[in-house]
DNA sequence: ATTTATTATATCAAATTTGAAATAATAGTC
DNA sequence: GACTATTATTTCAAATTTGATATAATAAAT
């Protein structure tokens, strides 16, 4: 049986996080445009860069686009010369999305200053604190992950 | 002088902090969809049921909403029968939104079961660890918050 | 009393996101 | 090899959000 204090500790914890959530993504979202970008293409550049081309559905995944969204977002940043469409040798349903040379020198001009933004944004905590807070929100997310994996599969 | 890896971890605690945002939401927005709603239009409903009659642009500052989002959100559950308008007596300018009596009962009898929705989406923390997320995250959003404001009056 | 600045809401077009097909390719089964 | 199910992407319309501007009311200053 659950506690009726607990659920409203929960609802609680919601309600700071989406605050504090939106708080930061202020900063973030501000940083994006600043650079000319929305926070969605930004997200792309980031993850093209880190991770090296990326098949269109695990963009989607990661940035939970759905697939008409990769479609568009894609589209964009290939019309703007930052990304181009590469289709895979071995699986002729899939299709890369890769960084252009004009995107990866857009990313790495960007990247640091961006850096520099959101590092001030969460400057309240001192990096003892953003250790304890990085684990406690994996933690948290991770299990939230599960749950909703076990909740689809049920369908 | 800001070093590097302090840098690098708060650039890790925001990665870390979208994604468990993100898996958390997941639920949420499941939940509200669940029972015939949008995010947008549930917030609404919530800050309504607990905060009572809101001016317009009150609820687009707490929900992060620019002006015509707010019309355009609150013509909509006009239209549902669930809000009201109600002009101010003393400014003019000012329009308070209301819930009806459907709005009302619609609430007060989808939030207890979207509570537990939510509840168990935060079930991997135990209370004590709900406490010290609870803190980290406000420490952390006030700190954002204040920056952005110091850095939007600087316009 | 006028003028000027600020605040609140609405309007409207453009940008973006969502969700439901449609299309095409692969994988698994018989 | 034909059949069925699954996966990847695109297409398209509808829903939603954004951003700029318009309208109206209040507040502040002269």
């Amino acid at each position: 049986m659950i506690k009726n204090g607990e659920i409203e500790q929960s609802m609680h914890l919601l309600r700071v996080l989406a605050r504090s959530y939106s708080s930061v993504s202020t900063h973030s979202f501000g940083s994006c445009k600043k650079f000319g970008f929305n926070p969605t293409e930004f997200a792309v550049l980031e993850l093209l860069y880190h991770k090296g081309p990326q098949k269109l559905n695990e963009i989607g995944s990661r940035l939970l686009l759905v697939s008409g969204g990769v479609t568009y977002v894609v589209d964009k940043m290939v019309a703007a010369g930052l990304v181009i469409r590469e289709p895979c040798q071995t699986d002729r349903r899939v299709i890369y999305a890769k960084l252009t040379e004009k995107g990866r020198r857009t990313i790495e001009e960007i990247a640091p200053k961006h850096a520099e933004n959101l590092h001030e944004a969460v400057s309240g905590l001192t990096p003892a604190e953003k250790e304890k807070l990085i684990d406690l929100l994996k933690k948290m997310g991770k299990e939230a992950e599960r749950k909703w994996k076990e909740k689809s599969s049920r369908i």
